[in-house]
DNA sequence: GTCTATACAATGATAGAC
DNA sequence: GTCTATCATTGTATAGAC
């Protein structure tokens, strides 16, 4: 008993299908110019199909969204469990995030999209949640390095955004200009930012 | 012989209204969800005039791109002739980049999106060039200041990419999580990446 | 330059057979 | 669960009068 997808089981079936080449069309040109015929087209399924899984293409797009929730849960539960100093824990953050972004590209493009991209006619989501949770992620690892005295007491919050900062933005140019593209980029910034700019 | 829009000229004209009211409702809502309905209508004249100042939906997009390359350019210059040390510089940038978004709010926002969202059925653009202007910039004040020794020798892309990871990374979370804004966020992070992360 | 009226393709969604 | 055929609606764009 053998399938042709080049995956480990029995999961050929149209609703994992879907949620994947939706997820890509979402990414590749966004929610508004996705026709749900292209999804159905590229996943090698009919429309109704579409509609007995997901309703219509707002269910389809939910569905989506809970399972990146899931992704990024994951991911961060990952993070808090690491040990290290702050810095090593930073850095272990970014190679992690990193990571889950190889393996999710589209699922990150699409959500990346939705949160610094115009809203293209979507349905209400609270986007900024997964900034949030991010950000909480920062600031719980700085909290810890303060409390053992490793670090300079600094507004948590300001840590945050710049260590944040680095990441994202790095990532984004990434995409926006890969000619520049460099994934060791993000951990020589966050060097960068401990030693200062300053002359010693 | 006084106008009633609140600006100071005659430029009552069907043709900046259009322009004005594309930008924000592609700001508000991406380009492949808006219409050209919903364009004439807020724009309060009817669908012809649209094609014939603009030939097509394209035709205005691109007539606000080129707009904004010229707005971008003029502050970019302003920025290339201010006086003082690197950070000064630097700060002045952050201020003056604050302030033309505050001024052309609907006009950066929509560029934003082009740039970090995904392209909504969006004709071919070189949007990554206002990105790469940003970057140039950063590097050209860097530049000065090594020669003059008053700052440390690091690669100057590396800076660029710190700087602007700052500046960037805080206008996106103005936007994201509105209740957390702070216009002096930027000016913080630059000091913060200043004197840096580590114990003195 | 600006209007009314309309052409015509594409959209999201469904009915009903199998 | 999946199909073919089709619906109503909305999309961009234009013709032709003024």
């Amino acid at each position: 008993m053998q399938n042709t997808n080049g995956r480990g089981s029995l999961e050929n079936n149209s609703r994992e299908r879907l949620l994947e080449t939706a997820t890509e069309l979402f990414a590749e040109k966004g929610y508004a110019a996705t026709s749900v015929r292209e999804i159905v087209e590229r996943a090698g399924v009919s429309k109704p199909v579409l509609y007995y899984y997901f309703k219509s293409k707002e269910g389809l797009f939910y569905a989506i969204l809970e399972w990146a929730a899931e992704v990024q849960q994951d991911i961060l539960n990952e993070i808090f469990e690491a040990p290290g100093t702050v810095k090593d824990r930073f850095i272990f953050l970014y190679r992690r995030v990193q990571e889950g972004i190889r393996e999710y590209q589209s699922l990150y493009i699409m959500i990346h999209g939705l949160i610094f991209g115009p809203p293209q006619g979507v349905p209400e989501y609270d986007f900024a949640s997964y900034q949030r949770h991010m950000l909480d992620a920062v600031k719980r690892i700085y909290a810890d390095g303060v409390s053992s005295g490793e670090i300079r007491h600094i507004d948590a919050d300001e840590v945050a955004f710049l260590v944040l900062a680095l990441l994202d933005f790095s990532l984004n140019m990434d995409v926006v200009l890969p000619e520049l593209a460099d994934p060791q980029r993000p951990e020589r910034l966050l060097q960068l930012a401990f030693q200062g700019l300053n002359k010693r």
